[in-house]
DNA sequence: ACGGTCCTATGACGATCGTCATAGGAGGAG
DNA sequence: CTCCTCCTATGACGATCGTCATAGGACCGT
């Protein structure tokens, strides 16, 4: 579980990134990190003397960059880029994990939204700074593709919020069901979109 | 906040629903449903034998229902139902209620997705009651546009999955932008797929 | 007056929470 | 060796958590 090429500052990160996602911001305890990163007890205040807060913001940094980063890989997969084929890469990613590690961890920021959206937690702003990242990595994709950058932004919106509910509905129903379903329904409609 | 027409079981629920709605199930103390409800303390014992779990699973099933029953008014409001009216009547609730009631509260089946999905919790059958609750009930309003069953539940289910979605990026961006695009984008396509 | 059922009041239990204070060890620079 | 900086170890604090045990009051039919 704990990759110690990383130093146990990120090793901390990522921990609680996975244990977010499976339970939620609110559940995750900070001794819970320590332990399942395997990093010293003393570290945690060593590192982030910011407390949880920080810990819990930069895990959503951490996975907000990730995603984009996934996102940005998608040219690489194949010859001929479209939104559908993008949001397919997308999904798939999403059904791969459950099929392969079960429905234990959904994504970190629905379960941050969750937990603390709305409120007024120090941890909005990283939320908030999260999402935009992978939303904007998703529509430069598709301005790649000669969609207009207004347009883009609207599909990338479609994209991220079909592909969010049916993570969710996924989830509920320990069924990859809802991710096949969004993406055989909505592929077409991204494709036609670019065409215009 | 405490209806003293419903009795204090009823309230309990009902604020149940009402605080995991804005901070998750984990963050939700019996103590803090029974000062919000404004219960008497030993009644929850007394009502709720199974504890917390019960309580949750209750406000859980409680949304499902009043989803359901939201959804089934739609034919009510319009001489012309369509799979994309559906839709913006659905959306619209939620547009309403982040403008009036700011973005604190969100969808308490996200919430409680996010803490607890996947896990061994005993609410997660009662989780997964609610979701298909309301689904049904979105079913069962596109066959009654004479939309074939079959297609109605994938419908259904992309219209459930961009509806969380969007609701997510709106209470993180406070901002009911991606609850407008979902439905501008989504509303013709659902309407395209009643003419087959 | 009675026993009985329904509801409420109250205090405590052990556990866990996030945070803090304090100190010790490691290791390079002078 | 000494000093300084970086990292770690440890124990404790007050608060809150879900749950439980126990008892008291309200109101009933009889």
């Amino acid at each position: 579980m704990a990759d110690d090429k990383r130093g146990p500052r990120e090793r901390m990160v990522y921990s609680t990134a996975q244990l977010v996602r499976a339970q939620g911001p609110a559940a995750t305890g900070v001794r819970e990190v320590v332990e399942h990163s395997g990093a010293p007890r003393g570290s945690f205040q060593h590192y982030f003397p910011g407390g949880k807060d920080q810990l819990v913001g930069e895990a959503l940094l951490w996975s907000g960059d990730f995603a984009a980063r996934w996102v940005a890989t998608y040219p690489r997969t194949t010859s001929r880029p479209t939104p559908g084929g993008l949001f397919a890469y997308m999904v798939k990613q999403w059904k791969d994990e459950f099929t392969a590690r079960g429905y234990r961890r959904g994504c970190p920021v629905m379960a941050a939204t969750a937990d603390l959206a709305g409120g007024d937690s120090a941890v909005n702003e990283q939320l908030r700074a999260a999402l935009e990242r992978w939303e904007r990595a998703v529509v430069d994709e598709l301005v790649r593709m000669d969609i207009p950058r207004r347009r883009a932004r609207r599909l990338a919106t479609l994209m991220i919020s079909a592909l969010e509910g049916a993570i969710m509905s996924a989830r509920v129903r320990r069924d990859v069901g809802p991710l096949t379903t969004v993406v055989a329904e909505l592929s077409p409609v991204l494709n036609a979109a670019a065409e215009r």
